[in-house]
RNA sequence: GGGCUCGUAGUCGAGUGGCAAGACGUCCGCUUCACACGCGGGAGACCAGGAGUUCAAUUCUCCUCGGGCCCACCA
């Protein structure tokens, strides 16, 4: 058991369950994950100093294109299919490896132990079981449909895989007969003439509405096809008559289906033409500029425009993405969008506008999930089915994991049709799948129950703002689909950190800093507190080297002033000396106990820049420039006084608690200063608490009341007084164009009465403090300081 | 075209229905025995613009402008 291990066994302490993203083993964390890292972290060690039993794992995304990608460069392609996945799978882990390093360089303090890869075995069946719950519940589903698809990687793809692009195109006005007249339609894309069913207009448009319902000509290929109208044929553009093809774009695909169309399959997998005669097997691109001569040759192109449109890329590979047709897996979704947003709703999302996404990605939905991939290094769909009547032929759930692809099926017979022909699905699981279930996976789901009971839903999730649509939904959507439950109970969703120039940090525009670089300049404990100070979670925040500079100051003032504090008290002082303790130091351990007030505050509501802020402002002026400032003269006498002894043990203890309260953000310098003070590890460490104030006036410290009787004012206040008269000593001294600690003749104060008695008890001290021979007090209606150097 | 979001001093960045945090930078002064990666002090914001609600708006509502993100359309 390590000191961030979770305590399975332990069911009387309250669990922290900590969801993280799963990065994916590309080979290097960038910013954004050491971002997440560093932040998730900081609230896992706060909340192990609370006495959580925290349950933080760590997870890996394995399996994917982009490693495809790598292992064929690397072997070619010949590998068998197996020999291939066994490379990919050995690139991953070392690219694993690195990244852990990466990650523990940042502090991150997971329970190894807890570690899961979306390609280990127990990983893969749990998905494949989640995928067969679904399928017994009617939601799993294989047909053929219309899907995006890339000739390029010979896949289907999903919306968030495909980014688009401005190209320059022509518009091509094409005239078709019908009967003795003729319709002029536009389109971009002449290469699929062969492949259209109809021609569409707008029911409002009148100059073709006495030709709805006639047939035109297909030029060149012949074929009658109707004329439709339809609302979404825009009067406007072009010539204000489109084509419609099987598939050229989503209007055609809507069209078919609204239309009753018939289907002709313009393309196969690879983007060749088929169904189109003579030209069959000729690329897109050969193809346009074959019909185009043809048509030019029957004088049937009319008019060809230079124009700009949006294309759709796969945003792997840059291909345009193609509409086909194809037997793929499908997850029934679209019907379930309430659901979805109904358990987002029930989700507390920091910040709460981000569910704003969640909700309009949810109500666009217009196919289902399309889950299946043609690849190979992937969780494999566990799935087989019949060649002749396409009934699919699901594992049992003892024999999970399957991989189809490679094993036959115990059926050998259809239960349907009876025919033998049993085929095992080659396709594998979209990697949102997998990660889908990460709150199922890190609660034991679905074989510990125990566990199950008490760490689900997850505490806490944190992700980034741009994978809402993807993780977050498909995670929501899942852990409804399985368990009925939403999956989290707080989502932190963070903003994209920016490069230098305030863009997106891209390899190819070359504004990428990596954490690395950060770390090897800085230290980890900068790099985390620049994450801590960098703004409210929910923005994107731009990297610059001047925000990672401040962090150092503090981290630098906070070394300095631990020394100060050392070698002003070398010794632990076990009790606190009552007798010594003066307005400063009960005026300090009041501050100490707001800024624990505050802190508190801010971690429990997971807030790292508040906690931050607050507990660097207390530090930096009120322990630092007043508190140390004005005890130097005590600790630095000869002969040890009780009051000498007070203003040690207040120093060691502001200190001592400071690091505390900081140490979940910069726990290597917290724990290095606290070891120099001889205090046991701060891991071991409870988080200090707020000490209610008594009554109105009195202070409760380290279980000491400190009545205002003794001072006859509010010790709060009292404080203040004196800081301000030291302040304004200090401004006059700058005025005066002295050194702070220039001894001067004389400070006369003139205070209203109530303070009277404070100033004028303490002002051999404030000589003391300001460097002045005398000290005069009278009671006056202002407030006023004077110096005479 | 629609949605979300942001717009606070040169910069970063909190915050609130009632005198606008803090930091960096800048300017002035100070080599103070923890720290010049420091200390003290100063200047700098009509809280994007306009209208409305209110005794009171930077904060709420609407509109405009500008930045970002997302969605749809683009035959």
């Amino acid at each position: 058991m390590g000191i961030f291990s979770f305590h399975h066994e332990d069911e009387s302490r309250r669990l922290f369950v900590i969801d993280p993203p799963p990065p994916f083993t590309d080979g290097a964390l960038h910013m954004g994950q050491a971002y997440w890292v560093s932040y998730i972290d900081a609230l896992a060690r706060y909340k192990r100093m609370r006495g959580f039993n925290v349950l933080f794992p760590v997870g890996w995304d394995m399996q994917g294109f982009p490693s495809e990608i790598a292992t064929e460069k690397k072997y070619g392609k010949s590998l068998q299919r197996d020999e291939f996945y066994a490379k990919c799978a050995e690139l991953s882990q070392q690219n694993l490896e690195v990244m852990k390093k990466q990650m523990l360089s940042l502090g991150a303090s997971f329970d190894q132990s807890l570690e899961y890869k979306t390609l280990s075995e127990s990983y893969r069946r749990k998905v494949q079981f989640a995928l067969l719950t679904l399928f017994k519940k009617g939601m799993t589903y294989r047909m053929k449909h219309s899907v995006s698809w890339c000739t390029n990687c010979v896949t289907s793809i999903s919306r968030e895989e495909i980014e688009e692009r401005e190209e320059s195109s022509t518009l091509n006005t094409i005239a078709f007969e019908v009967g003795s007249e003729s319709i002029n339609i536009s389109t971009t894309r002449p290469e699929l003439l062969h492949a259209c069913v109809a021609v569409a207009v707008n029911p409002d448009d009148e100059r073709y509405s006495k030709l709805v319902g006639k047939k035109a000509v297909v030029p060149i290929y012949g074929r009658k096809v109707p004329i439709i109208a339809d609302q979404i044929v825009d009067k406007g553009f072009g010539t204000g008559a489109e084509m419609v093809c099987t598939f050229g774009d989503k209007n055609d695909v809507l069209l078919y289906h609204k239309h009753g169309l018939e289907l002709v399959e313009a393309i196969d997998e690879h983007g060749k033409l088929k169904n189109s005669g003579e030209l069959d097997g000729m690329s897109l691109k050969d193809a346009r500029v074959k019909v185009l001569e043809k048509l030019k040759e029957k004088k049937l192109l009319i008019e060809t425009t230079a124009i700009k449109h949006q294309v759709k890329k796969h945003d792997r590979c840059s291909t345009n993405v193609e509409l086909l047709s194809s037997t793929q897996w499908f997850i029934k979704t679209k019907d379930f969008s309430d659901k979805i947003i109904e358990s987002g709703k029930s989700i507390t999302w920091d910040p709460d506008f981000a569910v704003q996404r969640l909700i309009d990605w949810a109500q666009f939905i217009e196919w289902d999930w399309n889950i299946s991939r043609n690849r190979i290094f992937g969780t494999p769909i566990p799935f087989w089915y019949c060649a002749d009547c396409g009934e699919v032929i699901a594992p049992e759930e003892s024999d999970l994991p399957v991989n189809p692809a490679l094993e036959k099926a115990k059926v050998q017979k259809c239960p349907k049709c009876g025919s033998e022909s049993i085929v095992g699905e080659q396709a594998t699981c979209d990697n949102w799948v997998d990660s889908a279930i990460t709150p199922l996976i890190i609660a034991g789901w679905p074989d510990d129950k125990n566990l199950f009971e008490r760490a689900y839903p997850s505490t806490v999730r944190i992700q980034g703002s741009d994978i809402v649509r993807t993780w977050a939904f498909y995670t929501i959507f899942m852990n409804w689909a399985l368990v009925g439950q939403k999956p989290i109970e707080n989502m932190l969703i963070n903003g994209m950190v920016l490069g230098p120039d305030g863009t997106e940090m891209h390899k190819s525009l070359g504004n990428s800093i990596y954490p690395e670089e950060v770390l090897s300049k800085y230290g980890t404990d900068v790099l985390r507190l620049w994450v801590a100070m960098s703004g409210s979670i929910g923005k994107d925040k731009r990297f610059s080297y001047e925000e990672v500079d401040k962090a150092k100051a503090f981290i630098t003032k906070l070394k300095n002033s631990a020394k100060f504090v050392i070698k002003a008290a070398p010794a632990a002082i076990e009790e606190q000396p009552h007798k010594g303790m003066g307005i400063f130091d009960v005026w300090v351990l009041n501050r100490l106990n707001m800024a624990i007030k505050s802190a508190t505050e801010a971690y429990d509501s997971f807030n790292l820049y508040a906690a931050s802020s607050k507990l660097m402002d207390f530090y930096w002026h009120d322990f630092c420039d007043y508190y140390i400032e004005n005890v130097k003269h005590r600790v630095s006498e000869p002969e040890k006084g009780e009051s000498a002894k007070a203003a040690a043990y207040t120093l060691r203890h502001v200190l001592s608690t400071f690091l505390q309260l900081i140490s979940p953000i910069i726990p290597f310098v917290a724990e290095e200063i606290n070891e120099t003070l001889g205090n046991e590890s701060l891991m071991a460490q409870q988080m200090p608490k707020y000490a209610e104030k008594k009554s109105g006036a009195d202070y409760v410290i380290n279980g000491v009341v400190f009545s205002s009787a003794i001072v006859d004012i509010d010790y709060e206040d009292a404080g203040t007084m004196l800081n301000n008269v030291i302040g304004e000593v200090r401004k006059q001294k700058a005025a005066s164009r002295i050194a702070l600690n220039k001894q001067i003749s004389s400070i006369h104060i003139n205070v209203p009465e109530a303070y009277y008695n404070v100033v004028k008890g303490y002002s051999a001290e404030l000589g003391k403090i300001c460097k002045a021979e005398k000290v005069s007090v009278s009671v006056s209606e202002s407030y006023s300081v004077a110096i005479n150097i």
